[in-house]
DNA sequence: TGATTTTAGTTTACATGTAAATTAGATGTC
DNA sequence: GACATCTAATTTACATGTAAACTAAAATCA
């Protein structure tokens, strides 16, 4: 069949980049067997470790519901545990083991992957884009029902 | 606590705005009962009656092991049916039922989308960001290990 | 033609995201 | 202090994505 095309639509195009650079990401963390949601929760620890579960949150954009399974998982391969928090019972705090302070060196990911994002980019094109997209995403939030 | 900054990555922020737009589009279609998974199937077949399951997983990008379980949801919700190919009975076509053909009108709102996430952005400014961003996704593609 | 390889689609196991219900522990007000 | 309300985290049910195994049918080729 000939091929359909598609319309000229942002949400698809920032759809399809954002894929790719989330493919971008689990390929260079494939052999550290982390996936990048497990990543983004290291990536806050290994900034500051001790962080509560809202914390975590508030920083990754991820419900606590989501966090508390991936929590599970990180807690299961031996990169974090969960401590209780003296002060605050319901409260939890999440420390990285030696395991995982192990792979701090994966903090710097991202560079690798904007790296490649933007290797076709001039300087002046990239000077351009990035407040561009982040006024597009302040002006979205800001209609956003989430907040 | 003091909020946690984020580097500048642009993964991050490609990731926010591909969220942000989805959730657009996810409100958009809250009151039809679709989700935006559905929605992409449904608007190939609008556009294009039959194709096949391959087809419609060359044209969202979906695998088709994610189809064949949204074509049964979507087919619970009579929205669509799968028909046999005479000529090869590997095959599977999809069609859309009248009811099915009854939400084409939500063919269009990738421009609501479109409209909500360039509302900030002056004419000149879409007429450089859409090939910049464009020219990032064929780079990207070259380099994935997905083709 | 008969055996091997490809192809189309499905199924299963698992990770992740959401919404809604649940639990336990603070807080606030009278 | 007792009761109502809020809050932190978890659990459950469900949709979706991936990878790998599986099935059936078509294509290749020796």
């Amino acid at each position: 069949m000939t091929t359909l095309p598609y319309p000229r639509s942002m949400g698809r195009l920032l759809t399809m980049l954002s894929e790719a650079a989330c493919g971008l990401a689990e390929d260079y963390l494939r052999p550290y067997e982390i996936s990048l949601a497990q990543w983004v929760v290291l990536s806050a620890l290994w900034r500051r470790d001790g962080l509560s579960v809202s914390e975590l949150s508030e920083y990754s954009g991820k419900k606590t519901a989501a966090l508390s399974r991936l929590l599970d998982r990180l807690e299961d391969k031996e990169l974090v545990r969960r401590a209780a928090v003296e002060d605050d019972k319901r409260s939890v705090k999440i420390h990285l083991t030696e395991k995982g302070q192990g792979l701090s060196h994966l903090a710097d990911m991202y560079k690798h992957v904007n790296g490649v994002l933007l290797a076709d980019l001039s300087e002046t094109e990239q000077e351009q884009l990035f407040p561009m997209l982040e006024r597009m995403l302040d002006s979205v939030e800001g209609k956003s029902k989430k907040r």
